[in-house]
RNA sequence: GGAGAGGUCGCAUAGUGGCCUAGUGCGCACGCUUGGAAAGCGUGUAUACAGAAAUGUAUCGAGGGUUCGACUCCCUCCCUCUCCGCCA
């Protein structure tokens, strides 16, 4: 969320920032319901003070007649008014967040690459997919997991299970010698949580599962969670950002998702994910953004995955995030051009300065004793769905195979998948 | 799941329909006092919104209701504590 003031006073920077945002959203509109609802507020304190003032001592009947009017009055104009502050209130939660001015402009595919890691060293066989190599090796179950689920939920098996474990293990070893507080969240948050971190837990086009009978959906991310963790609170951030890796398992309904990238394990409804979130000064967040990338770039490089980063463009932003870098991995099955493969999302990291915070009212204590919004940051350690697929792909071998990335061999305690 | 007690300004507590624009104590800040300190004394000490400001309004776990008027009465829900039951 914006700060309305802001809105007021950068009308037309708001607006273009919308239209490069691909959000479309009616500021005028906005702004002439927040100037209703100002002058709104003024009419009903006025009869508020009013009411105050004359139910101090006892009323005679006259005057009880007359506060009995502007009692009426009073909850007359309260009701026009939460129908416009709802309505400003729904707008207001659409405006994206601004945008970071390098941040390339355009879609989906108007990204740029800012950091390409060691090739991938072609195959000297033609590579087989994630999906046909964990199959033949027992991994994964697929079929069952629609029988017992739904389709695109899955059984991990056998050592795909030890794999994961070691992945995230090694997330966890990574992050808390870098000094990231260790949590495992609840899977489930009430929808205000979601709705202030800006998922939308309602709707046709929710990605959200949603609890019957009660205001809980399963998260998404931790992000969720751990954007909740501090609402409502003013921290102490003396002693530098407080920063998180929080574990937790994720599901998504991927409504709309069917006939995008789409094999496998690439994209399914659930998988567990090792999350880092930092809340940071505003002045810390553009350097806590670039340490966000460097240890999910650390993860990748220990792995000895081959990826590239990219910096996603404006109108792939999504709401909250000012600015974002993903790694993408390199892949067999998005061989479309290439026989070898593609580069295919594993982590993604975001900026969303107070945009989150604003909703969510979590501040810090500056020195001067005022308190005001401060950043939060979000990035992928670990998933395992989309990192066991990238290492099965890159390190299969030719009898099906796979090798163990060495940083791992020690958590898993085999070489070999 | 059942029975009971509770949730008030950083902490602790007072407050059973208008004097509560929430009192008191502790803590904290500033000042006086002092050679310096402690004690003592005085002043101040929540957040949000509107407003240039004065100020106004809202908030006593959350949401509804009764009333001219609600911290106070009623309803629903959430959370904490004690006891009982059930259970991985």
């Amino acid at each position: 969320m914006l700060d309305i003031k802001f809105i007021r006073d950068n009308k037309e920077l708001v607006k273009e920032n919308c239209k490069n945002r691909n959000v479309n959203i009616d500021i005028d509109l906005l702004l002439n319901l927040d100037n209703e609802r100002r002058a709104g507020l003024k009419e009903v304190e006025t009869l508020r003070a009013l009411r105050n003032n004359k139910s101090k001592g006892k009323p005679t009947e006259e005057e009880i007649a007359k506060l009995r009017q502007v009692g009426e009055e009073i909850s007359g104009l309260e009701k026009k008014m939460e129908d416009i502050e709802n309505k400003y209130r729904e707008l207001l939660y659409k405006v994206p967040n601004l945008t970071h001015p390098e941040t390339p402009m355009g879609g989906e595919s108007d990204f740029k690459v800012i950091h390409t890691s060691a090739s991938p060293k072609p195959f000297k066989f033609i590579p087989k997919n994630h999906e046909e190599l964990m199959l033949n090796l027992d991994l994964i179950d697929f079929e069952r997991g629609a029988k017992v689920a739904a389709a695109k939920f899955y059984f991990s098996k056998n050592n795909l299970v030890r794999l994961n474990q070691a992945l995230l293990n090694y997330g966890i070893d990574m992050l808390t010698k870098n000094g990231y507080t260790l949590v495992e969240t609840p899977d489930v948050a009430k929808n205000e949580i979601l709705a202030g971190v800006g998922f939308n837990p309602r709707g046709e086009e929710t990605q959200v599962y949603s609890l019957e009978n009660t205001d809980l959906s399963l998260i998404g991310t931790a992000e969720i969670t751990m954007g909740g963790y501090h609402a409502q609170e003013v921290l102490d951030l003396s002693k530098g950002p407080k920063k998180y890796v929080a574990l937790s398992h994720c599901f998504r309904t991927e409504a709309g998702a069917y006939g995008k990238t789409n094999k496998g394990l690439y994209r399914v409804h659930q998988f567990t994910k090792l999350e880092m979130f930092i809340y940071c000064k505003p002045e810390d967040s553009e350097k806590m953004h670039l340490e966000l990338l460097s240890m999910e770039k650390k993860i990748a490089d220990g792995l000895k995955l081959p990826y590239r980063v990219i910096e996603v463009a404006s109108g792939d932003l999504g709401g909250p995030a000012y600015r974002k870098y993903d790694i993408e991995a390199w892949m067999v099955m998005n061989a479309e051009n290439d026989q070898q493969g593609g580069y295919g999302e594993i982590t993604s990291t975001s900026n969303c300065t107070d945009y989150q915070s604003r909703r969510l009212n979590i501040k810090y204590r500056k020195e001067n004793g005022e308190t005001e919004f401060m950043h939060t940051l979000n990035g992928t350690a670990i998933v395992t769905s989309r990192f066991p697929l990238a290492i099965v792909e890159n390190f299969q071998q030719k009898d099906g195979s796979v090798l163990v990335p060495k940083v791992l061999q020690k958590y898993t305690g085999f070489k070999k998948l």
